[in-house]
DNA sequence: AGCGATCTGATCGCA
DNA sequence: TCAGATCGCT
């Protein structure tokens, strides 16, 4: 199926793009150069990113070796590589498609040399890189209360993605000299112990790139059409790797034959937290001068009523590329808004609802989404459904390779492959317990830390009864090593889970019985993925990328572009390579198992019930789509998130994460906010989100709310609801949260705050107050913060002081 | 070593 | 409120 035996018409002919709109042909399509597709949310992204690919192949123009596609999550990645696969019977070796973190790994093992690694370097996860900086913390006294680890585990990473080593990072105040200190050593160790961080992956992989010029031509010229899924998610270093692959830089423009292929969207960026820069499509516009830009907007998800709120509350934010999503499915039931008195209350009602919905309406439960703005929703939401006897699942708990018992049987494992991986050996040297306690260890991080070697190998230099059982240790992994040697995957793992003690461990454990279930489902699972990776006895070895062999030193093949597309071989695409491109060294299954545990945490639940609610964040629904949508919790303080409020772009996040949501529904859309809930252990009382306000009125509907008509009353504004920020609505929501709530006619505390004095908070700065409710301890005053809107304060709690 | 008492802090979470 | 971490006792 090359450009030879294609048969003489247009190629926009092809079956292949049958049934695409307009512009999404044009996308597919388009020809050499740059292009950035603008897409909206339901308009068909994955379907154009997958068929330009099958389109490129088809027509001769790319062969899977030419081909780099990069995408944040494995789901992601093996969404469009099973969809690929549907298009186009043909094999995709040689294709790089995965997560930036998988190509980057798959670099790095193929040049490990040339990237200052051992072959066997270990990932950690963030689990591990915590656990590492604990060590560290320890060996070099640094204030923990001052330098949390959480905390220096996220500058590393800051640090990392602005490619910054801690030469680089500018220090001016003894705080942050302390902190890029750190950074060193936490670099050191890292190196020493022959592992890296997720964020490491990339700036290693960037640097390898960067140092080499050889090796990054011979990438360049390799892969000539480059393809970024949810390019608004891409951080700073993300982009720059891209830059480097895509060619040569000369007076910041990209000069090189490639063609990157941009998607994304950046009314979906929800991720700047994590260091998303949306800046980054504006950058590729101008640094690739690009000259094909696409919006897709025609969506084929949603409802009219329901793509009419998400514009709508879309509009509210500057600085936009500019997207109206259009949809000719008609208008469809109007939005649903609901208020209940507390939190419970709500949880009741939506219970009722779901109820109404399977039973009258015919929506299957797990078309039916709970969408809330942070996890401790949850739980009042579980324990209403539980008890109607819904059946509910709840999306991002732990997932199966950062379990416990998972975790440590992988470190047996790792320290079967690399002795020096001390994280690895902290984690299992005591576990099953050995007797070799907290003072022993302190010796030995001791003797390690004066020889500068491995825990591992300083078991050696331990004395006494301490260094006799820190040296069984070390023979036990020794016996273990030779025991496995040769020995097929899950004959390992079985061995080692056994040899460890680890089975013995669990079995006498009452509540072990789980933990070994999912120690077998570890030997399945390697054992599928041996298979699925072709390390069975009949696989053929071939080599991650021939060509590479030797690119950092000097010799360089011609591009393999035309290398022919091979029908043979099996359906696979690896993202491990097979082969170290400089010495020829072939990756172990182990080692590649151990890899693929690292960078693909697995499912987080494995009973997933087949028929049930679908609870989750809105973060984790981006991508999702339901029948039937319910979002919780629109209060002020909560959604929008009381810690975004502070500044303008956290506040507009807020809004793209409830346009998230909002598109998330087909048919029918709930949206529902409480008066009261518990938060922190406190109720508090929280006015109406914004965004409530700031959906057009003749696509809502209000639902049993008191005294109220059920569409908007308003007449000058087009907004549906009132935030009462300004007027009478307010008044009258006041009255009904105080049926609710202690009541007492005083309008002055015996502080001295009454009504209609200036108050000053020392997070919200000065503010009015509007009324008072309850005495003494109980009491709360609804103060009007001109930056913050207003809010409900306890007095017995909230520090306030009179100003006037 | 391991358990219960006590304290603390609290968005979102991919790889 | 409650989960996780730490502390102190046996």
């Amino acid at each position: 199926m090359t450009a030879q035996n294609l048969p003489d018409r247009p190629a926009h002919d092809l079956p292949l793009l049958h049934g695409l709109n307009p512009e999404q042909l044009a996308a597919v399509t388009l020809p050499q150069g740059h292009a950035l597709i603008l897409a909206g949310a339901g308009s068909g992204k994955t379907r154009v990113l997958t068929t330009r690919i099958a389109w490129l192949l088809h027509t001769g123009q790319a062969s899977p070796g030419g081909i780099m596609a990069v995408t944040f999550t494995n789901k992601a990645a093996k969404e469009m590589q099973t969809r690929l696969s549907a298009l186009l019977p043909i094999s995709l070796r040689g294709m790089w498609m995965g997560t930036f973190h998988g190509l980057c790994n798959r670099l790095l093992r193929a040049h490990h040399q040339a990237a200052g690694l051992p072959a066997t370097f270990q990932i950690l996860d963030t689990q591990d890189q915590l656990s590492a900086i604990k060590r560290l913390r320890k060996a070099f006294n640094v204030d923990a209360e001052r330098y949390p680890p959480k905390q220096l585990g996220w500058f590393f990473a800051s640090c990392k993605e602005d490619g910054l080593r801690p030469k680089d990072v500018p220090a001016h105040d003894p705080d942050m000299l302390k902190k890029v200190e750190l950074y060193q050593l936490y670099e050191d160790q890292c190196q020493r112990e022959g592992v890296v961080d997720f964020a490491e992956l990339l700036l290693r992989s960037y640097e390898l790139l960067r140092d080499h010029p050889a090796l990054r031509q011979h990438y360049q010229q390799r892969f000539r059409y480059l393809l970024v899924d949810e390019f608004q998610d891409t951080n700073k270093l993300q982009y720059q790797w891209l830059k480097l692959l895509a060619g040569e830089q000369e007076g910041g423009r990209i000069v090189g034959s490639s063609s990157v292929l941009a998607v994304g969207d950046d009314d979906q960026s929800i991720y700047a937290f994590r260091g998303a820069r949306v800046g980054n499509m504006q950058d590729f516009l101008r640094e690739f001068a690009v000259p094909h830009q696409i919006k897709l907007e025609r969506n084929y998800r949603s409802h009219g009523n329901i793509l009419d709120c998400a514009n709508a509350l879309i509009e509210h934010n500057s600085q936009r590329l500019g997207k109206n999503l259009t949809t000719d499915q008609g208008a469809g039931e109007p939005v649903r808004i609901h208020e209940a008195p507390t939190d419970l209350d709500e949880a009741r009602w939506l219970v009722e609802e779901i109820q109404a919905l399977t039973r009258n309406d015919g929506f299957a439960r797990q078309e039916i989404a709970l969408l809330y703005r942070s996890n401790a929703q949850s739980r009042v939401l579980e324990s209403r459904l539980f008890n109607a006897g819904i059946p509910y699942r709840v999306y991002g708990g732990l997932r199966f390779f950062e379990r416990a018992e998972i975790k440590h049987a992988l470190a047996y494992l790792r320290l079967l492959e690399n002795p020096q991986d001390d994280t690895s050996f902290l984690r299992v040297v005591n576990f099953p317990t050995r007797g070799i306690g907290a003072r022993s260890l302190e010796t030995l991080q001791q003797e390690a830390g004066q020889a500068g070697c491995s825990l591992m190998d300083a078991t050696t230099l331990v004395s006494g009864a301490a260094g006799a059982k820190l040296r069984s240790f070390h023979a036990l992994l020794d016996v273990m090593r030779e025991a496995v040697a040769g020995q097929s995957l899950r004959h390992t793992i079985a061995h080692v889970l056994h040899a460890s003690g680890l089975q013995d461990h669990y079995r006498a454990d009452k509540e072990g019985q789980e933990r070994l279930e999912n120690l077998d489902e570890l030997m399945n699972a390697a054992e599928s993925f041996v298979l699925q990776e072709g390390f069975g006895k009949d696989a053929v070895a071939l080599p991650l990328d021939e060509t590479a062999a030797g690119a950092a030193g000097a010799a360089l093949t011609q591009s393999p572009a035309s290398q022919g597309i091979d029908l043979t071989q099996p359906l696979l695409n690896r993202l491990l390579p097979d082969t170290n491109a400089e010495t020829g060294e072939t990756l172990s299954p182990l080692q590649a198992f151990l890899v693929h545990a690292a960078l693909e945490a697995g499912d987080n639940q494995a009973q997933a019930g087949q028929d049930a609610v679908q609870l989750m964040t809105v973060h984790a629904s981006k991508g999702l789509e339901f029948d039937a949508v319910f979002i919780v919790g629109l209060e002020e303080g909560l959604f929008p998130h009381e810690n975004a409020l502070s500044d303008k772009g956290g506040l507009e996040e807020e809004r793209r994460l409830m346009y998230v949501a909002i598109t998330r529904a087909r048919q029918r859309l709930y949206l529902s906010h409480a008066q009261s809930r518990m938060l922190h252990g406190r109720t508090s009382f929280n006015l109406p989100s914004r965004f409530l306000d700031e959906l057009p009125a003749p696509c809502v509907k209000i639902l049993g709310a008191r005294g109220f008509a059920s569409f908007s009353p308003k007449k000058e504004a087009a907004s549906a609801y009132s935030t009462g920020f300004s007027d009478t609505f307010n008044l009258e929501n006041r009255m009904k949260s105080a049926e609710a709530a202690p009541v007492s006619n005083k309008s002055q505390h015996a502080s001295g705050i009454a009504k209609g004095c200036k108050v000053f908070h020392a997070k919200f700065g000065e503010g009015r107050v509007l009324s008072i409710e309850g005495t003494g301890d109980d009491a709360r005053a609804q103060v009007d913060f001109p930056r913050h809107g207003s809010k409900w304060l306890a007095l017995g709690i909230a520090k306030l002081t009179v100003v006037e």
